[in-house]
RNA sequence: GGGGGGGUGCCCGAGUGGCCAAAGGGAGCAGACUGUAAAUCUGCCGGCGCAGCCUUCGGAGGUUCAAAUCCUCCCCCCCCCA
């Protein structure tokens, strides 16, 4: 195991690059991560509609899981109990948590923010729990993911600049606090080594993603994440903050998008640097009949796609384009019958999957603004 | 044959003299969704030359300033008894 500013960690290596975009893999103990990469999103321990053998074969490397809400049921040490999120999600490769940073954001209307932490009313049954960055490290230590996060505050998109810098300053303290609980904890992780993400907050403003940069360098974490976009803020500001807050780390950390999934914003922020990123998006939209393609997104509620015969895609391997018909998947989306779900959520992963591993590959072969080029011009 | 209940917009179903082009579902037609409170949510959903007008509540006729709602006759459906 390597050791990195004395946390636990493991090996980002850039591989190659071209212009900013950048190939390389994350060694951790459950295999090598490719990046650039696409993580699917597993909030309460499953990618909604897509068994792991499937997820499998879309080409996931590493996916995702809440620690807010596993945190809250079943809970982290019934988790543990039963052998840990690996053995209980049934998925052998690399996990990431995120800490419920989150949902300081999406359930804000239930949350009081405190320096010390986020005092939380569960959804569930609205019982009161305070996620503090040490209950944020110990609740993922017991959960055992691979990647794991700061606790930090998501201000949304409508958020004054005053707003914003008081979540810059309360996410720096938070991520000292979290690396400082991760570090007593000494490889802890139930299941072995933790790597420790600290995330850029600031919103849209340059002088606090710096002010954030910073604050989170002078700690040091072998990986940077940047939090607090796609949360209601113009498209051009959120590309823009992007590419100057990749500038303000370092090149050879690893850098997580947090929350990015449309196939032409992919290939934006991969083009500014970002090495890996999450989105709900793709298996969200799959469930609500919507299917990437090449030209575009194709909602198969619309109409038009009633009698048509051929797949959502001409030449892609997954399941739904092996042989049935738009018209048909169209009539399982209407009927709101399961297999829609689960042939849709397939079908957008191994998309994003098969995009970004030819981002990767065009990144290496240094053609990586041609390929961008060409695939932005059919949407 | 006797007794009772009922026919409302594509479907189910409220409404029982004016505030009703008619609640609410469903279906249909569109839209949204980006570190998941999401198999969710939003809009439209009789027609038109659309601040108004026209055609609708089984059919025909009638009462009334005004009827899906009251009266008469007719058609059809369901339940119970025989």
């Amino acid at each position: 195991m390597n050791t990195f500013d004395g946390l636990p960690d493991f090996p980002f290596i850039v591989e190659a690059q071209d212009g900013c975009a950048r190939a390389g893999r994350i060694e951790t103990p459950r295999g090598t991560v490719l990046t650039p990469c696409f993580m699917p999103v597993g909030t309460k321990g499953t990618v909604k509609a897509v068994s792991p053998e499937r997820l499998k074969a879309t080409g996931a490397q590493i996916i995702l899981a809440n620690t807010y809400h596993l945190a809250l049921r079943p809970g982290s040490d019934v988790v543990r109990r039963l052998g840990g999120l690996h053995r209980f999600m049934q998925w052998e490769g690399p996990i990431l948590t995120d800490s419920g940073g989150y949902q300081v954001f999406s359930l804000r209307d239930t949350a009081h923010i405190n320096d010390g932490g986020v005092e939380f009313r569960s959804i569930y049954d609205g019982s009161k729990h305070v996620f503090t960055p040490e209950r944020a490290m110990a609740e993922q230590a017991a959960l055992g993911a691979d990647l794991v996060m700061c606790l930090d505050q998501c201000p949304p998109g409508t958020a004054t600049e005053g707003e914003v810098a008081e979540a810059v300053e309360r996410t720096s303290v938070w991520a000292a606090g979290c690396k400082a609980a991760h570090q007593r904890r000494e490889g802890v992780g139930t299941d072995g080594p933790q790597m420790l993400l600290g995330i850029v907050q600031g919103g849209v403003s340059e002088v606090l993603r710096r002010r954030s940069a910073e604050r989170l360098q002078e700690i040091g974490f072998p990986g940077y994440a940047i939090g607090g976009l796609t949360v209601g803020e113009d498209r051009q500001a959120m590309l823009d903050t992007t590419e100057w807050t990749v500038s303000l780390l370092p090149q050879d950390r690893l850098r997580y998008f947090m929350g990015i999934g449309d196939p032409d914003g992919l290939l934006e922020v991969i083009a500014r640097g970002v090495d890996i990123f999450d989105c709900v998006l793709p298996t969200r939209i799959a469930r609500m009949g919507t299917a990437f393609t090449r030209e575009g997104r194709l909602n198969l509620r619309n109409a038009e796609h009633a009698l048509v015969e051929g797949p959502l895609e001409e030449g892609c391997p997954c399941t739904a384009c092996r042989g049935f018909s738009r018209g048909a998947l169209r009539h399982f989306v209407m009927q709101k019958e399961i297999l829609g779900l689960m042939l849709l959520t397939e079908h957008n992963l191994v998309f994003l999957s098969r995009l970004v591993r030819r981002a990767r590959e065009a990144i290496i072969s240094g053609t990586f603004s041609a390929f961008r080029r060409r695939e932005r011009a059919a949407w």
